[in-house]
DNA sequence: TATTATATTAGAGTTACTATCAGTCAAGTA
DNA sequence: TACTTGACTGATAGTAACTCTAATATAATA
């Protein structure tokens, strides 16, 4: 059993944002000491991960809790998470795409900026000073 | 020439975000013309690329507009832009790898729901209803 | 000429936190 | 017994980055 403070160094996630999901209604399960204390089970942890990951997928509060209450109603509405997940793992695969599409134009950005220091402390006559010129343009 | 509402089209961000974007400083070199409508140039939509990127990365936009404003600065500039992008670069990569953490834990979820439907199907009394009465705690 | 499309602005609304305050309660320590 | 610590509650305000609405203006088209 995990208090609140520890789920948040285990998870990485803000005790204030784990309240926060809690009152949003993410963590039914969650159990009471006789102090009103959250005793999160390694069970709750799962749930926690799971709600950390749809959001770090960019997956809206409103659909996360439509998920969770989905897993409250039981087996009958496997198909429909199982769809869930299907769609919400093909929106990572788009956004690792997308990522990657930034980080070759930052790649080339560095690049671009690399060049620029090198020949500047060189060779003030280059070619590279045609850049140099329209800096301001391209970034 | 491009128009407000080409830009959004040919770099899918919203004609809104373009103004709001605008009126935060990101495209100091956009001229108007004489009904005081926005001329995007060429290079100007290189402004809107790079601004993108940096906000896909999730930059924030006073640290873009930091940037911005080190571009208009001109030559002198160079050194602390290079360290912007190099930084940036390496969040992108981190992101990458997160997310990438995050695609295996839908992937995982993905086989987990398809064997639970598979097993519910065909065979009613096999040991994956043991997974499935814990369906609510493992999500 | 009337309508439609596209543009402009200011400003209100939204999401998901994030922070602060005020106050309660219980457990452990000096 | 007083004090500190950690957790709880509720209310409220602030923040970032949009996102939307309304009012207005101009230009092209029917």
């Amino acid at each position: 059993m995990y208090t609140i403070k520890e789920v948040s160094e285990k998870t990485g996630v803000s005790e204030h944002t784990l309240r926060f999901w809690a009152k949003s209604g993410f963590f039914p399960f969650v159990k009471r000491n006789q102090n009103n204390i959250r005793q999160f089970s390694e069970d709750d942890l799962g749930w926690v991960r799971i709600v950390q990951c749809l959001r770090k997928v960019g997956i809206e509060n409103k659909s996360i809790k439509r998920y969770i209450d989905l897993c409250i109603m039981g087996d009958s509405t496997i198909q429909e998470r199982y769809e869930i997940i299907k769609t919400t793992k093909e929106k990572a695969r788009k956004q690792m795409e997308d990522l990657k599409h930034q980080l070759d134009m930052l790649e080339y950005k560095e690049q671009f900026y690399q060049n620029l220091i090198k020949n500047n402390l060189k060779d003030s006559w280059n070619p590279m000073n045609k850049m140099k010129e329209n800096l301001n343009c391209a970034i």
